[in-house]
DNA sequence: TGGAGTGTAGTACATTCCCCTACAGATAAA
DNA sequence: TTTATCTGTAGGGGAATGTACTACACTCCA
């Protein structure tokens, strides 16, 4: 059982890079007679640290972060605390992003367009141990398991790994080999071995198409 | 001169497809003594309807709407009611965003990432008439002003000249340099040269950046 | 228990990028 | 008309990337 360090309250860890939205989520928290915001945090690796410090009954996590990913964060937490429990508040409603959530160890998948009372249910469903989806997602995921029998891949994407998805997402947004090196924390080798990989699982002939369809992707998913 | 319906408070309309981002907002603003919120949308169209009626000092728009784009609703808006500030609350932190959206009519860009301190700022600032920027995007601009001399273009794509054109055109198709060389049957230099230009022109750091445009104006200009 | 997939990275050579320079013809400004 | 800028063309040279192939540890699944 979780600890309840701070009177009877349930305790909550922030981490998102919107001050916007860990402000707001910390004044609807607080409203709920039995649950409390006991930290937050920018970055994965800040989060990491105050999470394994302070040991909270649920961390509620925004899976696009400025520098590193929220699903890194979630495979780190999941490895030192797996009884912790995750809701992942996203703004992609796309099921990918869903997907890979809820298989890094997530226990909740939420998008951020979604009303507060529905916040306040996914955290609760989550701290009680159920499994909490929107409702798109939940169906979206449905549909695509109901006509995964025989699956045609809806997406290629999808064929691609994690680290080989924020690679395509970090193409698609402009950056070059050697930023996106910078911000995962890894050589240029490992970054254009991904971009080797993707090439091969998308079916691409060189870094120009590649870099084509990661701008295509990107534009399509974080449409304007 | 725009009306205080409500006692002497001025009035902010506030367009966001996050029922989060909007109640934030509104707790935020409504801590200020002189300030109230009268109405929000969640849609471009709704919120026109809304804000014809209201007649606001102000609007608070999110750019990135769910169906219809911000851009087109400020627009809108400029046209019926020219002396309503508008303040663009974005996710992104591209200037390219901003430019189209003070194009379009906006006194005012902030990134939702910004501080809550910086955000009521903005809001005084463009009340009072004058123009507020994130500074990034500020500077990004600034320098953009710069090198772009005096003259005002509708869109810096119309400054390239014609050969530059045909391999900006190239880029989007995703063909790489050799290939762009043969098609136009000139030098891989030439077109290497061709390229420096064109990024000169329309501000770009690196060829990744320059390849991302490339994809962006060949998708919206070739497309639907 | 062994193969497939993933995350990571290295070597080696080819290609491209990036910054500078160059120059001739067109066109615009002084 | 002279001067300045723009345009089309292209080379040199060092730095960065791309491409192809290899390698290894680790996980997951059969």
């Amino acid at each position: 059982m979780p600890p309840e360090a701070d009177g009877s309250k349930l305790q909550i860890f922030l981490v998102d890079d919107h001050p916007l939205v860990r402000e707001w989520l910390t004044n609807l928290i607080n409203t709920q007679p039995d649950l409390a915001v006991c930290g937050e945090a920018e970055t994965g690796p800040e989060a990491l640290q105050a999470i394994l410090t302070l040991k909270p009954n649920i961390a509620i996590i925004d899976i696009s972060l400025k520098d590193s990913s929220g699903i890194e964060l979630i495979k780190d937490l999941k490895l030192s605390l797996p009884a912790l429990a995750i809701l992942v508040l996203s703004m992609h409603e796309e099921s990918h992003y869903a997907k890979r959530a809820l298989r890094a160890g997530a226990a909740g998948y939420i998008i951020k367009r979604e009303t507060t009372r529905k916040i306040i249910t996914a955290i609760r469903q989550v701290l009680s141990g159920e499994i909490y989806l929107s409702s798109e997602i939940a169906t979206a995921l449905a549909t695509q398991y109901v006509a995964g029998k025989n699956r045609p891949v809806s997406s290629p994407i999808d064929q691609l790994s994690d680290r080989e998805l924020e690679v395509f997402e970090l193409l698609g947004q402009g950056r070059g080999t050697r930023q996106i090196a910078e911000v995962l924390r890894v050589s240029v080798k490992t970054v254009q071995a991904y971009c080797a990989r993707i090439k091969e699982k998308l079916n691409l002939a060189s870094a120009t198409e590649l870099l084509r369809e990661a701008v295509r992707w990107y534009e399509t998913t974080h449409k304007t």
